[in-house]
DNA sequence: CGGGGTAGCCGAATAATAGTCGCACCCCAA
DNA sequence: TTGGGGTGCGACTATTATTCGGCTACCCCG
């Protein structure tokens, strides 16, 4: 289904996936017209949803980075899920078992704007907040075999 | 410093970045020579960091994901970022502030395997695990502006 | 006010890459 | 043995990327 030479290339497009299937044709030793294939097939089966690009939020004037565990009052998860999907400094959002119902990642420039943001969260929820010190561990693949 | 062009360009990249540079040339009102010395320049400068592709982890069987917050026992905390670093399922990590030290996000095959992991960690730290029931906010771009 | 430097853009030409197609090979089942 | 599905290849054509010279707008400073 998906062999040594599929994990290949998406290793490699994990790595720059704006390279060029002469490049991953030599990576996997295939020819251009089956990495083009096999390219194909991956993303018909699902596999592959997507190319996209990392972008680094600093450059924006993103200095804060926070995780955000949400907990909504009785009765207003819908309301609270539709909140966090309306602000566009929320990057990600996980709904969760437990307590906290929704985890998400919040981009902001500053304390003030954090605050703002929590503020309105607030209305309908409980909120837990944890700042980005680091990132241990960069985005990556779990392993394919 | 970071124009409108250059958004469009982010956007045009975030939905897919293997679009080709004519294609993104039409994208935004300009030659591709342009484009490709604006992306040259927004690699540099390091707003660009990476394309990379979005795989779909079900494919290979990791059926379940969690989200795992890790509290280290006393003097282990280095110990354990060296241990969440050197577990491949651990596809993201970030050191925060608060009680939990870290925030991770876990993908595994099974139940057992879960467990397996986790007592791992718990050699040297409290953990405390959700499980992702769906995606809210699929990874997503701040606003630029 | 005007030279000179710089940054960014363009079009045209060349170099490189991608897409298409017909055919070969292998494996397996009839 | 035969035939069909699946995957691969090379060679050709179409498309895209890169390079390069030159143009314009802007700014700085004499």
């Amino acid at each position: 289904m998906t062999d040594e030479i599929d994990q290949l290339l998406l290793n490699a497009l994990m790595e720059d996936s704006r390279r060029s299937l002469k490049a991953l044709a030599q990576i996997s030793g295939l020819s251009s017209p089956s990495v083009a294939e096999r390219l194909r097939r991956l993303e018909e089966r699902g596999v592959i949803k997507g190319y996209t690009v990392e972008v680094d939020p600093r450059h924006f004037g993103y200095q804060l980075q926070a995780i955000v565990r949400v907990r909504p009052l009785p009765g207003k998860l819908h309301e609270v899920e539709r909140q966090i999907q309306s602000i566009p400094e929320f990057t990600e959002c996980d709904k969760i078992t437990g307590e906290d119902c929704f985890v998400a990642r919040l981009h902001v420039r500053s304390m003030e704007q954090l605050d703002e943001l929590l503020d309105r969260i607030n209305a309908s929820a409980e909120t837990n907040t944890a700042i980005v010190k680091k990132t241990s561990v960069p985005r990556r693949l779990p392993p394919m075999n």
